[in-house]
DNA sequence: CATATATTGTTGACGGCGTCAACACAACGT
DNA sequence: ACGTTGTGTTGACGCCGTCAACAATATATG
């Protein structure tokens, strides 16, 4: 079997790792080339600097977001709060989000603006596609009410990155409840209910 | 009139300015010392670290956006999309957060979890509390359902959070808007609107 | 096959960063 | 008058991103 996978790969793995185990600060690009088994100037020769390897990380974590969203649509396996998938997309995507906190932020931090890759843009717009799909498809089966798609679309999208971004930065959280995560389900339900007719 | 503010101000506002101008990376601690009129390591004689700080900031940025929500709420001189107090504190929010988007992701970043400073906790506290406060409010009156205040208070400071995040990254622009911003009204009078009886 | 070229890797060095140590000086309570 | 405390300074250290120069290897070309 194919034991090489290529240095580029190699590097992109070991930056997504350094990422998600010691968060941003612990990736520089010594570490990453040491991970990668390469010296500290080798990523220079596969990416342009050190923002065009984060920005390929984050495209890669955008596509596993709307692959995790996607598949959790068709899994009718689990029983959810509200059975559509629709919320069952939602509820993936905020859990894939809470399993690498880090690359959530990465992806939608501001970085992006100031130097924009064609994959990560590419990456943002596959997920917005996919989440004007599946609202489309609900409102034709009646899950959802029927204003316009691109506002529905918004309001959903927002709160939904709301609910995940407030979560990860505490603000969401009671002083009783330690964990924080544990009512988010229950949230992303109620922000659906709120626009199913 | 008291020229002399203090070095403690003065660094204070010099980052805070710095932020604002520049954006994260701009604010070294040799540009607020320098920005400050004093050496490198003077803000060690008024801040444990950098972190420390930045923190400082983020408190007083929060107390900004508060203060604004607070000030809009009663002021009833501009015609607003929806004529109610709490519609008009949460645009001046969302337009208070456009205003300094650095300041804005520095209050909702995730280095405070890090170093947790009392003052940007109180900061957080009063802001939750107004939050918590004019939705009661909101309730008692009629202009919003009478669910339960917590699920009510999440559910539209995380939508109200989303939608400003979500238009500072750009992920909310469509390919023909140019802003991003222009909708933004819009979208925060809909989110309200789904919560009203 | 031989050779020119492109690709991928290395080490050395530079400036900028946060931070600590050491020192200077002013204010002030005793 | 004097030690203490608070507030400022410069020097130095290690880590960072990045560039320049060089080496080796693969690839393409005659």
């Amino acid at each position: 079997m194919d034991v090489s996978a290529g240095t580029r790969a190699n590097l992109l793995s070991a930056a997504s790792e350094l990422l998600a185990q010691g968060g941003p600060e612990t990736v520089t690009l010594r570490a990453v080339g040491a991970a990668a088994g390469v010296s500290r100037t080798a990523p220079y020769r596969h990416f342009a600097d050190k923002d065009d390897l984060l920005s390929a990380v984050a495209a890669e974590n955008f596509g596993f977001l709307t692959a995790s969203m996607k598949k959790a649509a068709e899994d009718t396996s689990k029983d959810a709060l509200i059975d559509t998938p629709l919320y069952r997309a939602f509820l993936r995507y905020a859990q894939a989000a809470l399993e690498r906190p880090a690359h959530y932020r990465l992806v939608f931090g501001d970085f992006q603006i100031n130097n924009p890759s064609q994959a990560l843009e590419d990456a943002a717009t596959e997920c917005a596609n996919y989440f004007y799909e599946i609202v489309e498809e609900s409102q034709r089966d009646g899950t959802l009410i029927d204003e316009d798609v691109r506002d529905i679309m918004a309001l959903l999208w927002t709160s939904l990155h709301g609910i995940i971004d407030l979560t990860l930065s505490g603000h969401l959280r009671e002083p009783r409840t330690v964990d924080g995560a544990e009512s988010m389900p229950r949230l992303i339900a109620l922000a659906v209910k709120n626009l199913m007719p």
